[in-house]
DNA sequence: AAGAATATGTCAGTATTGTTGACATTCCAA
DNA sequence: TTGGAATGTCAACAATACTGACATATTCTT
């Protein structure tokens, strides 16, 4: 057997990480990553739409009117493929392209109300999950588990992160 | 500014979760998902592997001697997918296909030493990021981390992944 | 005003990873 | 001995990513 998380070690410094536990850890993110995309992707498969166009409608309702290039940064692909997934979107009628006007080459985005409805049903189900193993868990764990993911994250995704996760305390 | 997760609401039920504390755990989960696999893929892409090549060598290592059958429970996968996954890493000499003793109709994949080496070398990079998170978070941090990843988890996947880590109390 | 730089869009080609469907082989078990 | 399970393979297709090249409109810089 593996031997525990001494809990002589608090604070910063966790010493005796085997590469079991560490890999146990790993494979707890593969899992529950696949646990996490699985209901918005039942969702999505019905309208034949797919992950990229959930995270495109995800980050356009997050931070509504945003550039092309803001999103292209935030979701880390290239403006071929973010293009091909806003093409149908907007043709779809549920994403709005309009000029910026501050600056004319600029494109702000935004959700249409069909749009809204539906970020909101994929949004409904994915938080349905998150809601029920925060609720498992208990706050503590979930505090727990925001420190390590954000400590997860690359340096740049992180500060994406937190502009976006702005006052939120969680 | 949102409310912060109220301390009144220890152990077992946490009111008071908003859509956006919720919202701001799927975007965790996003850019951490991507910190978590950034360091592999970069190796993959120099040997023209992907990520489904990591997988297989993951749980292969995990499980060694495994059946095709048992591997594509737990990647959940079809098996003409994985199967051309299984076909470059045998033709490339990383990992063995033995025909079953007891039933030979099974196949038992195991990692040739180059497919261990390999192994390896994308275990390390992940295991770093895991390692440097985990101490930056703290064993308690650690402890909730692993606990909502768990209740994320669909209920059979669950299972599987409670099989692999028998007995790892971290 | 001319030219450089920026933001966006688009076309063409390619790779990875997933899917269905069909079919063959091998072999265990009733 | 036959039915079904485990495996492998072929073919076609779809989603999503990539690179590279090029076009257009706009803004900034000199």
């Amino acid at each position: 057997m593996t031997d525990q998380t001494s809990p002589r070690e608090t604070g910063q410094s966790l010493l005796y990480l085997t590469d079991e536990q560490l890999g146990n850890g790993i494979e707890a993110m593969f899992f529950a990553y696949r646990g996490f995309t699985a209901d918005p992707d039942r969702i999505l498969a019905e309208k034949s739409y797919g992950r990229a166009h959930h995270r495109a409608l995800h980050f356009i309702r997050r931070s509504p009117g945003t550039t092309v290039n803001n999103l292209l940064t935030i979701l880390g692909v290239t403006k071929q493929s973010l293009n091909r997934v806003l093409r149908t979107l907007i043709d779809d009628g549920l994403v709005l392209n309009t000029v910026g006007t501050r600056d004319r080459r600029e494109r702000h985005l935004t959700l249409t109300d069909a749009g809204l409805a539906m970020e909101k049903q994929l949004a409904d189900v994915q938080r349905n999950r998150m809601r029920a193993a925060y609720r498992a868990a208990g706050p503590e764990a979930v505090h727990g588990f925001r420190t390590v993911l954000e400590a997860m994250m690359d340096p740049e995704l992180r500060r994406q992160y937190n502009g976006l996760t702005e006052g939120d305390t969680t």
